[in-house]
DNA sequence: CATGCCCCCTGCACGC
DNA sequence: TGCGTGCAGGGGGCAT
């Protein structure tokens, strides 16, 4: 599910539960999630502080007065769930689900693919539901931490001031990958996942079977392609956090004010649908790329 | 190094 | 109702 604007949007949510919060307990309920959990897990979370709550690309980074920083990842199906352990304490029924962007009560107790949970000092109980276990969480130390096999290799934040039509045109020059799957690739742009890469291109015009090279001249520098792109990529992620991000599942309590994001694709998931361009009402087509969907115009998008 | 394919895992929607 | 199939927001690992 989660792609930059849904774990931005967990993360804003964790947050405040998180910070300077001491970490009391840690129920680690498996060994593994994708990976192994990093050896003595429990035993070197209990009794830290958190100092901070980061998201890089699609990674949530909590800073711990040890030195160390816990590592989460998401996954395909990865959700926090944030519940008050006395609710009565916090005067309300106190129970918070933090799905992409969403609020929703949840029950205080275990259940079904629950692997993870974190009792904090903040009077809250947060826990990591993940049914696939695609996801997975690591503990390295600070000074590794942009180095690390996690983050050394990701390429720039699209909401960051690196993020240029120059910076494209030098990773895509020579490419002949599809444009599709040259922005999925997390060492180019850090964060975009398959929704907000339809959904970029839709918006940038153009079509996810160009060859990434389009993006640069023969000099080296950015096109014109390159440039729309990034203004594109830039717009559609910052929508879409102010909406809390996208939930493409129904749950039974949401609260519709947030994780909305979903509402407003243009192209993903919506095959035979006519463009909603202007002047265009081409339908929307299904392609397969690098093993997944893409949806794209192929009218309208060139 | 770049590229393409398979795989990890569970749940769900759909067609018969 | 039950069952098989395909597909899902990610990305690591391996062969070519």
């Amino acid at each position: 599910m989660p792609e930059l604007p849904e774990v931005e949007t967990v993360r804003n949510g964790l947050a405040p539960a998180m910070e300077n919060a001491q970490i009391l307990r840690v129920e680690q309920r498996r060994p593994d999630l994708r990976f192994p959990f990093p050896s003595r897990f429990v035993e070197r979370l209990q009794g830290r502080r958190i100092l901070r709550l980061e998201r890089r690309a699609k990674f949530l980074a909590a800073h711990l007065d040890s030195g160390e920083v816990l590592i989460m990842h998401l996954g395909m199906s990865g959700r926090f769930t944030v519940s008050s352990v006395e609710p009565a304490k916090l005067g309300a029924p106190g129970v918070v689900k933090i799905v992409p962007g969403q609020f929703v009560h949840a029950s205080n107790r275990i259940t079904a693919h629950d692997h993870v949970v974190f009792e904090l000092s903040s009077g809250v109980s947060i826990k990591f539901n993940d049914p696939r276990r695609f996801g997975y969480m690591d503990l390295v130390p600070l000074a590794e931490l942009a180095t690390c096999k996690h983050l050394g290799a990701l390429g720039v934040e699209p909401l960051s001031a690196e993020f240029r039509g120059d910076y494209l045109a030098t990773k895509a020059f020579g490419r002949k990958t599809d444009l599709k799957a040259f922005l999925l690739d997390q060492r180019v742009v850090a964060g975009l996942g398959n929704i907000y890469v339809c959904e970029a291109l839709h918006r940038a015009r153009l079509s996810p079977k160009l060859k990434a090279g389009s993006l640069a001249t023969k000099a080296g520098g950015p096109t014109q392609r390159a440039e729309r792109l990034v203004v594109a990529i830039r717009e559609v992620l910052l929508n879409a956090i102010a909406a809390g991000g996208s939930t493409l599942r129904d749950y039974a309590q949401v609260d519709g004010a947030l994780g909305y994001f979903q509402h407003s694709f243009r192209v993903y998931g919506r095959e035979g649908d006519p463009c909603v361009a202007d002047n265009c009402g081409h339908p929307i087509r299904r392609i397969v790329q690098s093993g997944r969907s893409t949806f794209y115009c192929s009218s309208c998008q060139r």
